[in-house]
DNA sequence: CGCCGGATTTAA
DNA sequence: TAAATCCGGCGA
C-alpha cells in the first residue's frame, strides 16, 4: 500500500525559502555516511535571476521541473558537483541547493573522500564539499531522495535558531534576486560559511 | 561552432 | 589573490 508522506516530503512541496529552513537539520544519507545539513540556498523558478531556471528548461536543469524530493546535480567551475533538492509543485523548478553540512556517522569515510587527515568545522562547509563527501557525481542527477536506496533525504533535529541572509556566488543576478535574504544556515553550527553576512531570522 | 563564465575550492 | 578545469548556454 502506498506509505502516508513523510512531514519532509510535505515541506518540500512549500515555496522554495520555506522549503531550505525546513532541510536544516535533515539528514543525508549514503551507506554508513550521514551528514546533518547546516546551510542551504533557496533558488526560485524562471523568474528568479539567480536560478538555473532563468533560461527556462534544458537539458542540465531537466530534474528542477521535476516532482519534489528529487536530486538536481549539476557541474560547476569545472571540478565541483552541487547537490540541490528539488522543491514545490512539479514545473515550478524551484530547488534548494546543499550548501553546508556536519558528519553525523561514517566519519573515516568522508576524510577519506575530502582528502583530509582530520575532522574540522570545515570540513564539509561549502556546497562542493558536500558532494564530494558524499561522493556524488553525474549519476545521482534526478536521483529520488525520498526513497530508498542510494542516497536518501532523512528526518533530523532542527537547529534552535535559523540565521539569513543574501545568496552567494550570484554576482550575475538582478540587484534585487542578489539582495533576496534566501541562505539560511543552522545558528548552532559551526559549519557555516561568511556568517557575518547572516542575520537572525 | 567557438566563446564566456560560472550557485567553488585550495594553496600561496 | 589566482589557478585549476570543463561544460552549458548563447550568439554567430
Amino acid at each position: 500500500m502506498e506509505a502516508m508522506p513523510t512531514a519532509i516530503a510535505l515541506e518540500l512541496q512549500r515555496p522554495p525559502d520555506l522549503a531550505a529552513r525546513a532541510l536544516l537539520g535533515a539528514l543525508l544519507v549514503r551507506k554508513g555516511v550521514a551528514l546533518r545539513i547546516t546551510e542551504v540556498e533557496a533558488y526560485g523558478g524562471p523568474a528568479d535571476s539567480a536560478s538555473h531556471a532563468r533560461h527556462g528548461r534544458t537539458p542540465r536543469n531537466a530534474p528542477m521541473w521535476g516532482p519534489p524530493g528529487r536530486a538536481y546535480l549539476y557541474f560547476c567551475y569545472g571540478m565541483h558537483w552541487m547537490l540541490n533538492v528539488v522543491t514545490g509543485p512539479e514545473g515550478e523548478a524551484t530547488a534548494v541547493l546543499i550548501r553546508g553540512a556536519e558528519v553525523a556517522s561514517g566519519l573515516d569515510d568522508v576524510l577519506l573522500r575530502r582528502k583530509a587527515a582530520r575532522a574540522t568545522p570545515g570540513l564539509c562547509a561549502g556546497p562542493g564539499k558536500v558532494a564530494q563527501a558524499l561522493g556524488l557525481d553525474r549519476s545521482f542527477d534526478g536521483h529520488d531522495l525520498l526513497a530508498p536506496g542510494g542516497l536518501e533525504l532523512r528526518p533530523g533535529a532542527p537547529p534552535e535558531t535559523i540565521l539569513a541572509g543574501p545568496r552567494l556566488g550570484i554576482g550575475f543576478a538582478t540587484p534585487e534576486d542578489q539582495a533576496r535574504p534566501w541562505r539560511f544556515a543552522a545558528g548552532d553550527s559551526r559549519a557555516v560559511l561568511q556568517r557575518k553576512a547572516l542575520h537572525l531570522f
